[in-house]
RNA sequence: CGGAGCGUAGCGCAGUUGGUAGCGCGCCUGGUUUGGGACCAGGAGGUCGAGAGUUCGAAUCUCUCCGCUCCGACCA
């Protein structure tokens, strides 16, 4: 057997290693449907634990869910001109309703709709439309929906979870009755993935607005968070853009105001998608498969009876089971601790491989020899596959909590010291190249090289900036919010600049 | 959507100048084993991505289509 599970590894082969950390962790596969893919149990165990927390913390700052619908008439697309432009060319249009028989036993599509319905790639038109139909008084306002939902963008070249033509995402849209209101939620917004980013998926991000080229179409401003993955590049984890009134007036969302003056309401929207879990593979994964964050990890801890006869099997298990159900009563980010015994038929070293390579952060084993000495073996997920530590089973129940806590603030810390290590703060356009390399081939790089990283630069949010990046494949992420202000000049342009922004190649 | 590459068993692959398909791992059965991806023996599993063509005969040659991967364009 190799030295590690997953072949390719990182430095060999980024992106086939990550296909293959996804196949062997049993997230997600390929389907017939070009371009979507089917999420597996495992998979769509680790969004349910992500949509549970989330969820958790829409309603905690006030939000409520709803349900909109799948198809859009191409007409409410059309209301807003930067809108329709910004997404015309990855809709999916549905023209027909009926299907017949045609004489050579194939189907054809007949009943023609009077007007197309787009597969909805993003809902501010249909739920706009609502709106303007739920507020008419200020005292409606704020108005606070999310909506969890599949959209629809027909990608071009699509991978598992970071770009796929069908999605799971929660979208939230509020209306407000001022631009402050408005300003303030789309930044809360913002803040509520940057702490779920942070707490939860233990993924250092930064957040701060797009530039204007980035921008969501019809949006005044879009705010994202940006993460590193383990090949330098950025990944747009979360975006939540102010709207101000361009939608409001395209969908005629208006109140009446307490002095009795009709206004357009100031809207925005917000959305995480099912790309945070690739986010989590490129963050923590490693050579040999899946590390998951224990507040999003369906199972934290997996206990494997080790046993040679039928008694022995019998008092192994039932210490198993006793050991789960203690546990269980322990608690862990406020809730009760994941605990899964795995006593499959299966031989031993095969159990705990796969169980390395779906991400489980801590394995017990529990066998004559620890029943004997009232302990248990003690491996985890952010050490090396066959180190093992023993431990007393009293001593381990009272301190599985903290362990699970070492080990996601490990896990954060981890991934902050790899940001650090490819973060630069640059003072020239030659600089900037000779950091990004003139190419990829240049940068002597085969497929597992780092992408260069994140650049600290001075740049002027115009177009020429844009256009010198280009040749690099580097893009402004965004302009970082935290830290202080630092006034310099554009390496492009030589203006005045107020703050520095992220260069970086990008998902 | 353009360029390149690839589609052969669940996964990874071999298959020569065309002659009817194999290996490793996995899977099933039996046995020996078992505290970190076991060993022996036996077995199941493939319309060779799809369709058409050339040929006595196609995994192999030709064409068309579909899909996947990488690069680009594009992508809140």
């Amino acid at each position: 057997m190799p030295d590690h599970a997953i072949s390719p590894t990182r430095a060999e082969n980024y992106p086939e290693w990550y296909q293959q950390v996804v196949r062997a962790a049993d997230l997600a596969e390929q389907s017939p449907v070009r371009g979507c893919m089917v999420i597996k149990p495992h998979g769509y165990a680790v969004w349910e634990r992500m949509q549970g927390i989330l969820d958790g913390m829409f309603k905690e700052t006030g939000h409520q869910n709803a349900y909109f619908p799948l198809f859009i008439p191409l007409s409410y697309l059309e209301k807003e001109a930067q809108h329709v432009e910004g997404f015309a060319k990855e809709c999916a249009v549905v023209t027909h309703h009926r299907l017949e028989l045609g004489p050579d036993g194939k189907l054809i599509p007949t009943g023609k709709l009077e007007e197309p319905l787009v597969v909805r790639p993003t809902s501010e038109t249909i739920i706009g439309a609502m709106f303007a139909k739920w507020v008419q008084s200020w005292r409606d306002l704020p108005l606070l929906i999310n909506q969890w939902a599949n959209v629809v963008r027909w990608e071009m070249r699509p991978r598992l979870f970071l770009r796929t033509s069908e999605f799971l995402w929660q979208e939230g849209h509020t209306a407000h009755a001022t631009r402050d209101e408005a300003v303030e939620e789309t930044l809360r917004m913002l803040d509520v993935y940057s702490t779920f980013a942070q707490r939860d998926l233990a993924m250092p991000v930064i957040r701060g607005p797009k530039p204007a080229a980035e921008r969501f179409p019809g949006a005044v401003d879009t705010y994202s968070i940006e993460a590193m993955m383990q090949d330098g590049k950025a990944l747009q984890a979360g975006t939540s853009h102010f709207l101000g009134q361009n939608f409001a007036k395209a969908q005629e969302i208006k109140f009446s105001g307490p002095s009795g003056v009709e206004e357009f309401c100031w809207t925005t929207s917000w959305g995480v998608s099912t790309r945070l879990i690739g986010a989590v593979i490129m963050t923590h994964a490693d050579d040999d498969g899946l590390v998951l964050p224990p507040r999003i990890a369906p199972v934290q801890i997996v206990l494997l009876p080790i046993h040679k006869t039928a008694e022995e099997k019998e008092a192994v298990l039932a210490c198993c089971r006793t050991l789960a159900a203690e546990l269980a009563t322990a608690r862990y980010g406020d809730q009760p601790l994941r605990v899964k015994i795995d006593s499959r038929d299966l031989r031993g070293g095969d159990k705990v491989w796969q169980h390395i390579k779906q991400g489980v952060p801590l394995r017990v084993e529990i066998g004559p020899r620890d029943l004997a000495a009232g302990a248990l073996s003690l491996s985890r997920r952010d050490r090396p596959p066959r180190e093992r530590t023993s431990m007393p089973v009293a001593e381990f129940i009272a301190a599985a909590p903290g362990l699970l806590e070492a080990f996601q603030t490990g896990l954060y810390a981890k991934a902050c010291q790899f940001r650090e290590a490819h973060s630069v703060r640059l003072e020239s356009m030659a600089d900037v190249i000779a950091f990004f390399g003139q190419s990829e081939q240049e940068a002597g790089a085969g497929k597992g090289a780092i992408q260069g990283g994140f650049a600290h630069v001075h740049v002027a949010d115009v177009p020429a900036v844009a256009a010198a990046l280009e040749p690099l494949k580097v893009t402004v992420r965004c302009i970082p919010m935290e830290g202080e202000d630092e006034p310099g000049v554009c390496v492009v342009t030589g203006g005045p600049v107020a703050r520095r922004s992220i260069l970086a190649r990008s998902y």
